[in-house]
DNA sequence: AATAATGTGAGAATCGATTATCATTTCTCC
DNA sequence: GGAGAAATGATAATCGATTCTCACATTATT
């Protein structure tokens, strides 16, 4: 007999948004995926998707875009940052802290509501690697 | 016999990347050849692809990501410089100028080689229009 | 002009990401 | 325990962007 050593609910989407809470920056849903896969947990892809549009939704996550490799998800309760991109292993991480001047650079008659800093390079991983994380 | 200038071997493309030339901002594939199109210019799409296709190989384009709205394309002699994504339109803007303070936000362990900077906003034509441009 | 090489346009094919479908399973609530 | 609601996973369908195909047009070379 199999019981049940999860929570309460075996609410697979739980999984995934704890997953997503734990990372160091934003992620795809395919890389979500495939870290829980990676881990051991079983879960389908399709049930990721839901879980994060669901967040999305409900407004506990946000979505965002880093250098157009596709949506990446991140929770929504953290503090004004940017993202530094591996040019190598291709994710993303979050930075701390942010840019002056900004306003200087939009031209008259435009109105900025918002900006994005992102950071391309090498991560600490990818650096001593040598050939990748 | 019409020796015209070695330019005129491939004229469609040439107008292609004409048109890019003279935009404000990174095109897409698909702006640049709205554009072509509602100028009167008759180009079929496989060609503009063709056209940034070569460009890039070429080195004379370089293909850019201005927050995941897919891949648009500019001229690569312009000077390092950054983008603002008007919400409304979706067009993307050349900036001009440049902002200080990046290198305080890498982590330790990490190489920086390039960034990214884009405004999000709502351009001149935008604001004035009400309603989108 | 004849021939070869290359360019072109239209639409089909492909590709990756995301969404929809549906048969099952799991919960929730009585 | 049982009925109905919601969740799940496998996979098909969809969607947009890009590439491929191929018949025809244009240009270059003789």
């Amino acid at each position: 007999m199999q019981r049940t050593n999860q929570q309460k609910r075996a609410n697979q989407q739980l999984t995934v948004l704890r997953a997503l809470g734990e990372a160091d920056g934003p992620l795809s849903a395919r890389e979500l995926w495939s870290r829980l896969i990676g881990s051991g947990k079983s879960v389908g892809l399709a049930t990721v998707y839901r879980a994060l549009q669901r967040g999305v939704e409900d407004g506990t996550l946000e979505a965002v875009e880093v250098l157009g490799r596709g949506v990446r998800y991140e929770p929504k309760d953290r503090e004004h940052h940017h993202h530094f991109l591996c040019s190598t292993c291709d994710h993303a991480f979050d930075l701390f802290g942010c840019v002056e001047g900004l306003d200087s650079l939009v031209p008259d008659g435009f109105q900025m509501t918002g900006h994005e800093v992102v950071l391309i390079g090498t991560c600490d991983a990818c650096g001593n690697a040598e050939g990748g994380c």
